[in-house]
DNA sequence: TCATTTTACTTGTATATACATCTATTATGG
DNA sequence: CCATAATAGATGTATATACAAGTAAAATGA
């Protein structure tokens, strides 16, 4: 019986999937020196240009916790700036010059990762499984 | 141009949709004591009887050194013994009556998060899901 | 049988993640 | 204007996760 608990909970495989998932990404990353979070993170600052903690924590769906410890880490990589903005208590993260040709020059890797990511499943089931994802993010109790 | 990592990136998509879930599968599992990431060990660990950690990290598809640390918690908990094998490399891995009870006092909420998981999905859409989740496992470089 | 390899796990280290709580600052109602 | 509430982050603490390297025991081959 609680085999149905490992098998078919959408937490389970959710999370497997994730793992997998990223492992997989981490190794395309590799040749470029960044792992897939840290790609993700730069590439959401890269569309926000300057952006406040809280649109990022918003944006990229982390908790501002969260967002608070793997934002020192690119931090000490030098690869974004976090300043104070108008406002005291807010912080201003921006892309530092390190932080784009670092994302420039992984591009290639991931755009390979995904490429081969969307053949493996054919480009149909890709964009049903990306908008199905969507829509369990909605989900709350 | 880099809004295509953040918008399309299998790997920040999945990484933000098991985040989303688990948290969801916590509230419900509230009631129980249990976090998601412990019920399915549990109910892993019931799958097998008694488990060898080798074969426990294969069916949850977790690194050996995740699951020597994720274990020990439960064992710290009380809902798992760790003994010997025949083998003396080998560790065997076993529920306690504490941790059986827990489990079986979990299932009601576990099945009540499952359930709204998939009506919020839909039948046919949640079982691609699944199906399409279980194929990117499969990927590697 | 003994050196070598393989297997099974553990430890060191590091990042990812979030909840509860704290501090500092801005906004607001009276 | 001031007390209070709301906002923006930071910190303490804890779990999840995995790679590199270590230890111990079993298997294997000459």
């Amino acid at each position: 019986m609680s085999g149905r608990i490992t098998w078919q909970c959408a937490c389970f495989n959710s999370r497997k999937a994730a793992r997998a998932i990223t492992k997989f990404y981490d190794d395309m990353l590799a040749p470029s020196g960044l792992k897939a979070t840290q790609l993700t993170m730069l590439g959401a600052i890269s569309i926000l240009g300057t952006a406040q903690m809280s649109e990022l924590a918003s944006l990229v769906a982390l908790d501002k916790t969260t967002l608070t410890r793997n934002l020192k880490l690119l931090q000490s990589d030098g690869l974004i700036a976090i300043a104070a903005g108008l406002d005291r208590r807010a912080r201003v993260v921006r892309l530092t010059r390190t932080g784009t040709d670092t994302l420039e020059r992984a591009l290639p890797f991931w755009r390979e990762a995904q490429q081969r990511m969307v053949e493996h499943l054919g480009e149909s089931r890709w964009r049903r499984l990306v908008a199905d994802l969507a829509e369990l993010n909605a989900i709350s109790p």
